[in-house]
DNA sequence: GCCCATCATCGTAATTTTGCGATATCGCAT
DNA sequence: ATGCGATATCGCAAAATTACGATGATGGGC
C-alpha cells in the first residue's frame, strides 16, 4: 500500500480494519472468536486447514488491525476488541446504508 | 489467493467483500455512492487523487465483489447494491457482536 | 537439568494487488 | 467522416499478501 496523498485518515482506518477482514480464515478466525469470546492459538489452528505458523500470522493481522488483542488470561489467548466491532456495525449501518440508498429508485436498477 | 480447501463458500464470499473494502480509494467511492446514490466514472475520478485508469479498476474490483453496479442511466452510471449492504450490517451486527463479545467480562481484558 | 507443548518470528517462493501510461471503444456533436 | 470527451482494458513494474517449513523463545512437568 504506497500511502497516496489525499485520503484521510479516517478512510485509511476503514480500508485496514476491511484489508484484515479480507481473508477467509481470518473471517472464521474473528466469527469463532465472536462465538467463543476467547480462544487460546492452539484451538484457531486445529480449526482451520492451515499450518500453526500461517494461523499465527493470521492472527498477527488482525491484531495489528486492532479487531483482536490478547486477553489477560494468558500470552496466545484473545478476544474481539469490542470499539472495534462497534465501529464496523456503525459503519455498516449508516455510512454504507444512509437511507436505504439505491432501492431501486430514479438513478438505480431494480 | 489459493483457495484452501476446508474453508466454507460462505467465509470466502464474506472475505471477498471485505477485500474489495479493503482499500483508502474504495472505501470513498462507497462513501460517495452512499451519498449520492449514483455517480458517472468521471465524479469519482475528480474526487480521488488517482489516474483515470486506476480509478476505474477500483470501480471494477467493487463491481465483480458485487457490491456496486451499474445504473440503468447511463454506462459508467455506478450504484450500491443494497442487497449486499444489509448483508454487510447483518455480518457486523449480529455475527461480530453477537453479544456484546468481549465486554471486559471473565476471559477478557478490559 | 532436560524434554515437551505452545506460540511467535524469520526466510522464502508463489501469487495477488496497486497504480500508471498507453491504447482501445463508444456515443455524440460538428 | 472526423474529432472529442468519457470509459474500459491491456501490459507492466513495484509492492504486498499468503502459505510454508525451519527456527527461536517460553513455561511447565519430570
Amino acid at each position: 500500500m504506497k500511502a497516496i496523498e489525499g485520503l484521510t485518515a479516517e478512510e485509511e482506518r476503514a480500508a485496514a480494519i476491511f484489508r484484515a477482514l479480507g481473508n477467509p480464515a481470518r473471517v472464521r478466525i474473528v466469527a469463532e472468536l465472536a462465538r467463543r469470546r476467547a480462544c487460546v492459538t492452539n484451538d484457531l489452528v486445529s480449526m482451520l486447514p492451515l499450518a500453526q505458523s500461517t494461523v499465527s500470522q493470521h492472527i498477527k493481522v488482525l491484531k495489528d488491525a486492532g479487531i483482536i488483542r490478547g486477553s489477560t488470561e494468558a500470552e496466545g489467548c484473545y478476544c474481539l476488541d469490542p470499539e472495534v466491532m462497534r465501529w464496523l456495525a456503525t459503519f455498516a449501518y449508516d455510512i454504507c446504508c444512509p437511507d436505504d440508498a439505491c432501492d431501486g429508485g430514479p438513478g438505480c436498477a431494480p
